[in-house]
DNA sequence: AACGGAACCTGAAAGC
DNA sequence: TGCTTTCAGGTTCCGT
C-alpha cells in the first residue's frame, strides 16, 4: 500500500536495476493489472529503457521508441529484481527480463490484491498528466500548498489525499503531517491561515523524508509486513499517548479511511 | 457540483 | 480449533 515514499524507493531502485537496460523477455499475465489497455508483450521486447521517472504515485519507464511504461503499485503491488531462472514470486503478476552490460536480470512485479496498473502507451495518462504538485520533485511550500488547494472547501485530509493537488500523498502521510503541523483533519481546506500552509508544507516533507529513511533499501517494506513494529508517529497509534503531550490519540473515520488524531494538539 | 458509500481484490488478524 | 468478521497506506464509480 505505497505512497509517495515507498514509490520514491522503488524509483530508484528501478534505476539501478532497468535503466539503460533492454528488455530481452516479457510475461504479462491474464489479470487486470492491464485491464482497460491489455499490452502485447512481445511489442516490449528489444526495447531499451532509457529513463525511469516517478511523480506522486506514478512511475513511467520511457522506451527508446518514444513509447512509456506507467507502473502504479495500487494497494500492494512491489517490483522485486530476480535472477532470470528464479522461480516465480506467489502472486507475480508480470516480469520483465532485461540485458544489461552483458549481464541479465528479472524485474518481477508482485500484486497480490491487484489494484496496481501497468500500462504502455504513446501519450501521457491523463492520471499522469493531471498530477498535482510532487514534493520532492517540483518541492512544495506554504504559498505552493494555498495555490493548489485555491478554495477547496472538502476537509483538508481528504484535499490533501487528492492526487490532483499534492501528488503522492495517502492516507498515512496525510495522518502524520497533520499531526505534526497540528492541524485537525476535518478542518475546512479553504480555512487553513498563511502560517498553516507554511506548516503544513513543512510537515509533509518531515514525514515524507522520515519515511524514507525507514524504507529505504532492495525492498520496501511495509507496517502491516509480519513482525515489523509500526514505524509511524501516529499512524496506527490510537489508544497510545501523543508523543508530544500525552493526550490518547483517537481514530475517527474521515472520506472512508481510518485517521488517527490528537484531541488536544489537533484542536 | 459535492459527498458518502460501495466496489474492485486478497489475505492477515481479530473476534467469537 | 475453526468459522466469521474486520481491516488494509489506492482509485473509481454510482446514487443522492
Amino acid at each position: 500500500m505505497p505512497e509517495l515514499p515507498e514509490v520514491e524507493v522503488t524509483a530508484r531502485n528501478l534505476r539501478k536495476w532497468a535503466r539503460g537496460g533492454t528488455i530481452v523477455g516479457a510475461t504479462i499475465g491474464k489479470n487486470r493489472i492491464t485491464r482497460g489497455s491489455p499490452v502485447d508483450a512481445k511489442s516490449l521486447v528489444g526495447r531499451r529503457i532509457e529513463s525511469v521517472e516517478r511523480r506522486g504515485k506514478w512511475l513511467r519507464l520511457v522506451l527508446d521508441d518514444d513509447r512509456k511504461i506507467f507502473s502504479h503499485l495500487g494497494m500492494s503491488g512491489r517490483w522485486l529484481q530476480r535472477d532470470v531462472d528464479a522461480p516465480e514470486e506467489r502472486s507475480e503478476r508480470l516480469r520483465l527480463d532485461l540485458e544489461r552490460r552483458g549481464r541479465q536480470s528479472s524485474l518481477r512485479y508482485v500484486d497480490h490484491r491487484m489494484f496496481g496498473r501497468f500500462v504502455v502507451a504513446k501519450d501521457d495518462l491523463d492520471e499522469w498528466s493531471t498530477l498535482g504538485i510532487d514534493p520532492l520533485v517540483d518541492g512544495l511550500d506554504g504559498r505552493t500548498l494555498a495555490a493548489a488547494i485555491g478554495d477547496r472547501k472538502r476537509t483538508i485530509k481528504e484535499v490533501l489525499m487528492d492526487q490532483t493537488v499534492v501528488a503522492g500523498v495517502g492516507n498515512i502521510q496525510a495522518t502524520e503531517a497533520l499531526w505534526r503541523a497540528r492541524i485537525h483533519p476535518k478542518t475546512s481546506a479553504a480555512k487553513l491561515t498563511p502560517k498553516q500552509h507554511g506548516a503544513l508544507a513543512r510537515a509533509i516533507h518531515w514525514s515524507i523524508e522520515r519515511t524514507l529513511g525507514l524504507e529505504e533499501g532492495p525492498e520496501i517494506t511495509y507496517v502491516e509486513d509480519a513482525g515489523a513494529p509500526n514505524p509511524f508517529v501516529v499512524y496506527g497509534q490510537d489508544g497510545e499517548p501523543c508523543p508530544r503531550c500525552r493526550t490518547t490519540l483517537v481514530r475517527i473515520v474521515l472520506g472512508g479511511r481510518s485517521t488517527v488524531l490528537c484531541p488536544t494538539c489537533q484542536a
